[in-house]
DNA sequence: GCGACAG
DNA sequence: ATCTTGTCGC
């Protein structure tokens, strides 16, 4: 029930965005947040996976888990949730401790039809998710104001997806879009938060470091 | 037909 | 995503 043909994809996918859930109420603020990341080998399809569990109170690090994989499904704008989920589910189960919410490195429902990463991977783990990305996918938006915590609407044809949001003064902002169960305010404050004192939401940035050079020592 | 196109 | 050198700035 895991490798499909990219038609069979954009079906499936189809059905999963049905079940994404944009709540307009506030959720508890998560206690635990976990990061997760994907490195790709150059000449060969190895992968390393990595889910870092951060206390979003203290900033601590709490756990990290890595898997080593092979990369299974090509690269298709829109679809890049069937490339990497599943190894991100992996990674996630290796985990101790079940993160309160899940921080992804790609979109949420900035997405063609409202179903990125994000969404995937909240749906499938039965946990909150947020889509943090580093470009933008789809979407429209002005420049946002230049310091931290400075915003921008993220429409498409006047539907809003997503915020840009600034998460350092004077940095490139980043793409924040609900994944599963958290809304789009919410989204952005806790991008925010894990955003201690760089671009990139720390557990994001830890699991990028940590699987990068678990790839390169395999 | 042409350009755009998360990671 | 990854391949890449030097270079600018704190």
């Amino acid at each position: 029930m895991e490798p499909v043909s990219i038609a069979q994809a954009e079906e499936l996918q189809q059905r999963l965005a049905s079940q994404v859930e944009v709540p307009r109420a506030q959720i508890p603020m998560p206690r635990t947040v976990a990061g997760l990341d994907i490195s790709y080998a150059v000449g060969s399809d190895r992968i390393a996976t990595t889910a870092v569990l951060l206390n979003l109170e203290t900033g601590a690090i709490l756990e990290e888990s890595t898997v080593h994989g092979v990369a299974t499904f090509p690269y298709v704008p829109g679809l890049l949730a069937f490339r990497e989920v599943p190894a991100l589910l992996e990674a996630l189960g290796q985990l101790r401790n079940q993160p309160d919410l899940l921080l992804v490195d790609g979109q949420g429902i900035a997405h063609p039809r409202r179903c990125g990463s994000a969404c995937h991977l909240g749906i499938r783990a039965g946990l909150p998710a947020i889509g943090c990305a580093k470009t933008r996918f789809i979407g429209e938006h002005r420049e946002p104001g230049p310091h931290r915590g400075d915003q921008a609407p993220l429409l498409d044809n006047g539907e809003l997806i997503g915020h840009v949001l600034r998460t350092q003064d004077n940095v490139k902002p980043m793409y924040v879009s609900p994944g599963h169960r958290v809304g789009f305010e919410q989204s952005c404050d806790i991008v925010l938060a894990a955003c201690s004192s760089f671009r990139l939401p720390d557990p994001i940035r830890h699991a990028d470091r940590l699987s990068r050079a678990a790839l390169a020592l395999y």
